[in-house]
DNA sequence: CTAGCCTTGAAT
DNA sequence: ATTCAAGGCTAG
């Protein structure tokens, strides 16, 4: 709320003139909620990926009773939640291609506990709530960042208790005597007695038994991608043990091993016929394939890579035809000569469409040389870059309002805390007081050293029990801006969202990093640490009560500033190092990996560029030192690049003490910061 | 068979 | 003690 009147008009690059147009992106992802096999509703994980509680019963049901259903027609019923009963043949296709998984049924029937996908749920839950942190930061309603959810969830929790209550109907039986109702499956049950002990198949944790879902006996309606090398099953054996259906593989991978074609059912189902008891497999056999395997190579059903490499049914384009403009990259004329424009195409938000007034369908085609720039040392693709640029003071303005309204929000939560003005703490963007004892023990001396002290604005005191939190917000809102200069940044908006994501995922450290260093650089002041709510804390008392790895930091970032200082590193080039860190190459998988490379290229190339015309007429001053500036803007660039990889070895160290101190609970909920390493992690 | 609701139990 | 995915049960 309050940043839509922050906003106003005054945010040039963020908001590209009108504050109305947030419809650009293809942000509506029906995030969760629907199963990918009949767009029911989801009801948690089963079997490797979400899924309603039908289609998780229907894959029970077909694999554990081995069943084979025929399709009528074509083989290719559409599957939704009015027709999913028509064609099991088709439902049970489609669980398959949307990446159930057969291992996840369980052999030996045990109940309860967790499977190796456990570990897996948990990363893709990371991953979907990352995402959806992501979006509601770029597509919500203002920054009104986390929706208070103690809040809200409270309101409307009186009225609905009925449902969960009653369920005693017949409960009360079997509690301990769960055996009672098993009657004929005692029989298996002893046999799990000694499973549990002696197989851990899948070398996965102790006691579960996958299921083999097809058999020796031929057949396959499904369309297994990878499973041609399933051996044909062995003779019959002797036992009906559950006996090494799988084998262990030197490497870790479970192999498909002999399997009786009567075990299937028998091992599980004792009640029912047994379909294959007495060998009579013609109605299920349709291709020649023997049974299928298992196997899971391609563990990842959550779209983070491929599935075009084994799944046929769903190829993935791994081209993307976007690109073709970039694909050929002009020839770097001269030092005179602008790198070219990427010509993105008609794509609905071109950056001029902002500023310029130019209408977007101009875009496609900026005149070859338009050279007549304001500013002939400014490559155009640089001063396009430029242009999105949010200027100091207005981000500022913009986190500390968010800060302030997130205090009025928590109350009372730390009295002390409004006393302090505008925010408050200390450190950089990923500073801490240390640990809580430290930073009570800074309650005395710390503060007392702040005090005594220059008397800079407001000097935020380290000794603050929530100045660390506090700084985590700050962090936490200045990473929402980066987001959102990011999401409006030229290049970066062509991209698709699931490429924008792992991008972000990428290098969200590296930006606060560069973010911090670029205001201490182009606004800060030698001695003393500028947050980005303009506040000033002094470097050497914070450090003196800093823990080791916060110092480390600190010292690292001094470093930096410094050298950048003597480089006199100025805004253009800045926005530069950003984008260089943002199209990271280095991050694979993307759909658009042409455009991610192309502009790392042209950047690469705008920086060189400007940077040998910024050689060529240095400023007149300082005429001693002109030999020495020559000689340092001769290999600026050089120097310039170099230390991208200083950055992101200290986003990476920052990374670790945030996580440090995530375990220590120093963190603030609902943080961005958090969620992003959260998704990182595993 | 289907699908909603229930019980389990390793992992946390 | 809590989670929550896997199996079980049973009207419809
Ligand atoms: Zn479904
Ligand atoms: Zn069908």
């Amino acid at each position: 709320m309050s940043v839509v009147a922050t906003q106003g008009g005054l945010v040039p690059g963020l908001f590209q003139g009108e504050g109305h147009k947030v419809r650009e992106f293809p942000y509506e992802e029906e995030l969760d909620e629907l199963c990918p096999v009949c767009g029911d509703k989801v009801s948690g994980y089963h079997y490797g990926l979400l899924t309603c509680e039908s289609c998780k019963g229907f894959f029970k049901r077909t694999v554990q009773n081995n069943k084979r259903y025929t399709c009528i027609e074509s083989q290719s019923c559409p599957i939704d939640k009015t027709q999913r009963k028509r064609c099991p043949y088709c439902r049970f296709q489609k669980c398959l291609s949307v990446g159930m998984k057969l291992e996840a049924v369980r052999a030996d029937r045990m109940r309860g506990g967790r499977n190796k996908f456990g570990p897996m749920y948990k990363r893709d839950r990371a991953l979907k709530q990352q995402k959806k942190a992501i979006i509601r930061a770029t597509s919500g309603p203002g920054i009104l960042k986390m929706e208070t959810s103690p809040e809200q969830a409270n309101h409307h929790l009186p009225p609905l208790h009925h449902h969960q209550n009653h369920n005693h109907h017949q409960q009360h039986h079997h509690q301990h005597h769960h055996h009672q109702q098993q009657q004929q499956q005692q029989h298996h049950h002893n046999h799990h007695q000694h499973h549990h002990h002696q197989h851990d198949d899948f070398e996965q944790s102790a006691s579960v038994t996958p299921l083999s879902y097809g058999h020796g006996s031929a057949r396959c309606g499904y369309a297994f991608p990878a499973v041609a090398a399933a051996p044909p099953s062995a003779g019959p054996q002797s036992e009906f043990e559950h006996r090494g259906q799988f084998a262990a593989s030197p490497g870790g991978v479970p192999l498909p091993c002999s399997y009786p074609a009567a075990y299937a059912s028998r091992g599980i189902k004792s009640e029912h016929g047994d379909p294959y008891a007495d060998g009579s497999p013609d109605a299920y056999l349709s291709s020649g394939v023997p049974g299928y395997s298992p196997i899971e190579r391609h563990a990842d059903p959550y779209g983070v890579h491929d599935h075009a490499a084994d799944s046929p049914v769903y190829p993935v384009l791994r081209v993307s035809p976007g690109c073709a403009g970039l694909a050929a990259s002009p020839a770097y004329p001269g030092a005179t000569v602008s790198p070219s424009y990427p010509g993105v195409g008609a794509s609905p938000g071109y950056p001029s469409a902002a500023g310029s007034g130019a209408s977007p369908l101009l875009a496609p085609l900026p005149a070859p040389q338009r050279a007549p720039a304001p500013d002939a040392a400014v490559p155009r693709l640089l001063a396009e870059l430029m242009r999105c640029e949010p200027d100091e003071e207005t981000t500022r303005a913009r986190v500390t309002a968010q800060l302030q309204q997130d205090e009025w929000g928590v109350g009372g939560a730390g009295g002390g805390v409004a006393g302090l003005g505008p925010g408050a703490g200390c450190l950089n963007a990923f500073g801490g007081a240390g640990a809580v004892g430290r930073a009570r023990h800074a309650g005395g001396a710390g503060g007392a050293a702040l005090a005594s002290h220059h008397h800079h604005h407001h000097l935020p005191r380290a000794d603050h029990p929530s100045a660390f939190a506090l700084m985590c917000k700050m962090a936490d809102q200045t990473l929402f801006t980066l987001v959102e200069w990011a999401r409006s940044s030229v290049f970066f908006r062509e991209l698709k969202v699931d490429d924008q994501m792992k991008l972000l995922q990428n290098c969200w450290s590296d930006l606060l990093v560069m973010d911090h260093i670029q205001r201490q650089v182009q606004h800060g002041t030698d001695g003393a640490i500028l947050l980005v709510t303009g506040q000033q804390v002094d470097l050497f008392s914070v450090s003196a009560h800093a823990s080791e790895g916060l110092q480390s930091l600190l010292c690292r970032a001094q470093e930096l500033v410094s050298k950048l200082r003597s480089l006199h590193v100025d805004s253009h080039e800045f926005v530069c190092l950003k984008y260089l860190l943002l199209f990271n190459p280095d991050v694979k998988f993307l759909e658009n990996q042409a455009l991610v490379e192309n502009v790392q290229e042209q950047v690469n190339a705008a920086l060189l560029e400007y940077t040998l015309c910024r050689a060529a007429q240095p400023p007149l001053h300082h005429h001693h030192h002109q030999q020495q500036q020559q000689h340092q803007h001769g290999d600026k660039f050089a120097q310039l690049l170099l230390r991208l990889p200083e950055i992101r070895s200290m986003s990476i160290q920052a990374e670790d003490y945030l996580y440090c101190k995530h375990v220590n609970g120093e963190v603030p909920c609902n943080n961005l910061l958090i969620e992003m390493l959260h998704a990182k992690q595993a």
